[in-house]
RNA sequence: GGGCCGGUGGUCUAGCGGUUAGGACGUCGCCCUUACGAGGCGAAGGUCGCAGGUUCGAAUCCUGCCCGGCCCA
């Protein structure tokens, strides 16, 4: 049995404590009614103890702190486990958020919190609208970055310690980390599901990794080769693509002459001599006709004599330098692609380090930046340089540490993705994707790769790969499910002895996984596989939230992952956030001084008005410029609801939202306008539009409801006696529904102040634990009322025409004013305007209106250019 | 060189076939109105990158060009 959940449920036994001043409709004007106002006048002057006993709304202090509201709140959310997933529950469909495990850099940026913002939105919006949301935090804790500050910060290599020790250190750091980042994740208000978080690093976690590659490598998606992969020299790892970054850099062309064999010379532009000793191909374009009669012939390479042959392939650029290059194993991938092609030698002259090898000769030992130097004076001294040019030119580098990366040729273990290819085509048109061009940016990547995915890392802090080989005939060991999660350079394989030789010494494989691999497999291990047996319930996932610039990583690996194991995407809609720009335009970071961090954002004006600047900074998935400005104008916002949220705990103090009564037609247009931001606001977060949705209800309550429809009743809140209490409960009964109603459609947007409110207005008489378990207010196109509306917008426009012409004449709008006109061209607006007479004089304090039907001189009513209102004055 | 995205008042940004192109910041003016002066009200300010085309109608669709960003060669 499924436990009972807050949403949909009355918490509270909602009138039990409540004293009813009325019972029913029909008790107009009364004595009784009259003196029940009475009697709620005794308790304002004794203290608003006494209404906690009798009635719903409590009123709202004139300041607040919304910096300790938010941090109570964020508190009270966690003790009452508002959030809670509930993996048992069959009736309530489920909507799982693939949250994205940051890698614990101890930094929670901008562009984090612009990511957050946008799916803590979606969960709260999911959830009230019923849907059992899913929503969980990881840490992908293994990686580069870490072992690297964990080696400056001790002055070690890893290579100093034990790995077992090396990994200690690391975790310190990288648990020091997560909970700065979870603070700030707090912080924002997410409304995330804690008992669920999880860290990659951890055993458990380590296992579900495992698991996937002794599951691919049973299905043949894994194998072990000798391939030429991106290699950095500093972290002197294998790395993927992926993590190569490309960077403009000043580079320099040299101009080499090569000797022909049998006399002549042709002349090779390099932008790496010092890859000379592994030169083994001269190559030219087909086509180019300076060069053709050389093909065929051989050269001799200079400086280390070695006689190669002058071959023709099309991926030479005749153009650039002369239009003759060295083929170099490896210079770059074009190399790689021609050496295979072609089928020639490949001289493997750089180590792991970066440096040049036994290869080299005399050059052995030196950096290539050393190498190339020793070389480019060679080649001077003896004759070959003709001449150096710079040239900008796009380097390959590491993503972690900007060093230029080479390509070795080394022993690794790969997942077969590009076979995957034209699956991961099929399955991303399959997907939403917000905004739709993203998805190019997916296939994109995909189609571009050439290389399979080398999974194994020379590294110490990452998950093990559970594999030994056999000491004696090289068999390999794949550890059984059962096993783990295990190290093999730990713990020996649980089997006697080697299964094709029967050796019993084995040999742990010492590399380690992409920290990808582990990460690239969230949206099973969310859903609870392999454990729960249910997992398929809350698979794919309904949304998967990413920045647009890992598109081509976390998307790509978990769809070329979740394909392979699952034979399934593993996600059905995409929602992507832009990049933080600076106030300079350029993206934020810290490298270029334009960095804000996110802590002095929160310190300053708190989550609720940096998650309105995340939110309506931009359409989804563009690059949004932060702005002090913006984040300002959502605090202003945010006094301006408080402020009305007060005007209305003021004048509802002895409302029964219990008791019906009829509205009127001012009150309609309000229902009516309500009505349509409900369907505007619900439109927009379905299609994932935070912008319209912000922006919808800032101009709504800003506007419709404090400028225009509060003003237009505060003289029947103020003035029962003049006015009638029924019409002066129809206000109130409408202040209720607008205010209420708009709460909930900003719960998502700005969870913190809006469950401030409910909790002081509407929580005793809604009975929700939160507002967050409330149910989503369904719009209904049946209640729009077209006609109060149109009626209603000709009344509020004279009014706005009367207050301006106050304005103008300098008249404080709160001054009477004993007369004024309306002039009108039609009968419809003159008829309009005669019906809501009281509530333009009501709302611009005017004793007295003509209304004409006919031309007239005055003040053009916006809108109305056929209506015109004068102030006798 | 190829692909994708963008170019909207001084600045940032929304809108992406149909009212007078919204909003914010900034500027200027008015108001100490019993929700709100760390406010409120109002005003000025745009040939929607350029040139063609489609359409009754284009910021919005098409073509070309110019400029910027990202990714890939």
């Amino acid at each position: 049995m499924a436990q009972p959940l807050f949403t949909g449920t009355k918490f509270y036994p909602s009138r039990k404590i409540e004293i009813k001043p009325w019972n029913s409709k029909n008790n107009n004007k009364t004595t009784e009614t009259q003196k029940l106002i009475d009697l709620n006048f005794i308790p304002i002057i004794i203290g608003l103890t006494v209404f906690a006993v009798h009635g719903q709304m409590r009123e709202l202090p004139k300041d607040f702190d919304i910096l300790s509201i938010e941090e109570k709140w964020q508190k009270k959310w966690m003790e009452l486990e508002v959030y809670r997933f509930h993996r048992e529950d069959k009736e309530k469909p489920p909507f799982v958020i693939d949250t994205p495990p940051p890698y614990p850099s101890g930094d929670f940026h901008m562009g984090n919190v612009l990511n957050w913002t946008y799916f803590d939105i979606v969960a709260r919006f999911k959830r009230m609208c019923g849907y059992n949301v899913l929503f969980p935090q990881g840490w992908d804790c293994h990686g580069l970055p870490t072992e690297v500050e964990t080696e400056e910060k001790y002055g070690i290599k890893k290579t100093d310690v034990p790995p077992a020790e090396f990994r200690k250190l690391c975790e310190s750091f990288v648990r020091k980390y997560i909970d700065l980042m979870k603070k700030a994740i707090i912080r924002l208000g997410c409304s995330i599901d804690w008992r669920l978080e999880y860290q990659t690093m951890d055993p458990d976690y380590w296992k579900k990794t495992q698991l996937s590659f002794i599951i691919l490598y049973d299905k043949g998606y894994i194998y072990r080769g000798t391939h030429p992969v991106n290699w950095c020299p500093r972290c002197s790892t294998a790395i993927a693509d992926a993590e190569v970054e490309y960077e403009s850099r000043e580079g320099r062309l040299h101009y080499i002459r090569f000797r022909m064999k049998g006399g002549g010379s042709i002349p090779i532009a390099t932008t790496r001599p010092e890859l000379i000793p592994a030169c083994v191909a001269v190559a030219v374009h087909p086509d180019d006709e300076r060069y053709s009669e050389y093909v065929g012939g051989t050269v001799e390479v200079p400086l280390v004599g070695r006689e190669v042959p002058i071959i023709e392939d099309e991926a030479v650029d005749p153009d650039f330098g002369t239009g003759a290059v060295m083929i170099c194993t490896y210079g770059d991938k074009d190399d790689v692609k021609i050496v295979a092609k072609h089928g020639l030698p490949v001289i493997m002259i750089l180590d792991e380090e970066g440096r040049l090898n036994e290869k080299a000769g005399k050059y052995k030992g030196l950096t290539v930046q050393e190498a190339r130097k020793a070389i480019v004076e060679d080649l001077r001294s003896e004759g070959y340089l003709e001449k150096v040019e710079s040239l900008r030119q796009e380097v390959g580098v590491c993503w972690r540490c900007k060093t230029p990366v080479e390509i070795l040729e080394r022993t690794q273990w790969f997942m077969k993705t590009r076979v995957l290819t034209e699956r991961v085509e099929q399955e991303a048109y399959k997907i939403a994707w917000y905004p739709d061009h993203m998805r190019n940016r997916l296939i994109d990547w995909a189609k571009s790769l050439n290389w399979d995915w080398v999974i194994s890392r020379q590294r110490v802090f990452a998950t093990p790969i559970p594999i030994w080989y056999c000491a004696k005939c090289g068999e390999v060991i794949l550890a059984k499910p059962e096993w783990l999660p295990i190290d093999p350079k730990l713990e020996k394989p649980k089997i006697d002895k080697c299964p094709k030789c029967g050796s019993t010494e084995f040999k742990p494989e010492t590399s380690v996984l992409d920290t990808w691999f582990d990460s690239s497999i969230t949206c099973a291990v969310h859903a609870g596989w392999p454990d729960k047996e249910d997992w398929r319930r809350f698979f794919p996932a309904d949304v998967h939230p990413s920045g647009a610039d890992i598109i081509r990583t976390w998307a790509y690996y978990l769809m070329v992952r979740h394909l392979a194991l699952f034979d399934e995407k593993p996600f059905k809609a995409c929602l992507i956030n832009g990049m933080v720009l600076g106030t300079d335009g350029r993206k934020m970071s810290k490298s270029l001084g334009n960095y804000i961090a996110t802590d002095e954002v929160f310190g300053k004006y708190g989550a609720d008005a940096t998650r309105q600047w995340a939110a309506g900074g931009g359409a989804t998935g563009s690059d949004i410029p932060f702005r002090w400005a913006d984040v300002e104008y959502g605090r202003r916002f945010l006094r301006k609801l408080w402020n009305a949220a007060r005007f209305i705990s003021i004048n509802l103090k002895d409302f029964d939202p219990e008791v019906e009564v009829d509205v009127e037609p001012i009150d309609r247009w309000m229902l009516s306008k309500l009505e349509r931001v409900k369907l505007k606001v619900t439109e927009a977060l379905n299609n994932y539009q935070f912008n319209i949705a912000v922006e919808a209800l800032r101009g709504f309550i800003w506007h419709v409801l404090c400028d225009q429809y509060i003003e237009a009743v505060k003289y029947r809140l103020y003035n029962p006696e003049v006015y009638g209490e029924e019409s002066r409960r129809a206000a109130q009964k409408t202040l209720y529904d607008v205010l209420y109603t708009s709460i909930q459609l900003l719960a998502p947007i700005c969870p913190h102040i809006t469950e401030e409110i409910y909790e002081a207005l509407f929580k005793e008489h809604k009975g929700y634990v939160s507002i967050h378990v409330s149910p989503w207010p369904k719009p209904d196109r049946e209640r729009i009322d077209e006609e109060a509306e149109r009626e209603g917008d000709l009344t509020i426009a004279v009014i706005n025409a009367f207050r301006r012409e106050k304005a103008g004449h300098r008249i404080p709008l709160n001054v009477k004013v004993d007369e004024a006109t309306v002039y009108a061209s039609s009968d419809w607006e003159a008829e309009t305007v005669e019906r809501n007479l009281e509530v333009i004089k009501g709302t611009c304090k005017i004793e007295r209106i003509e209304v004409y039907r006919s031309e007239g001189q005055g003040r053009e009513v916006e809108g109305y250019p056929n209506v015109k209102v004068a102030l006798k004055v």
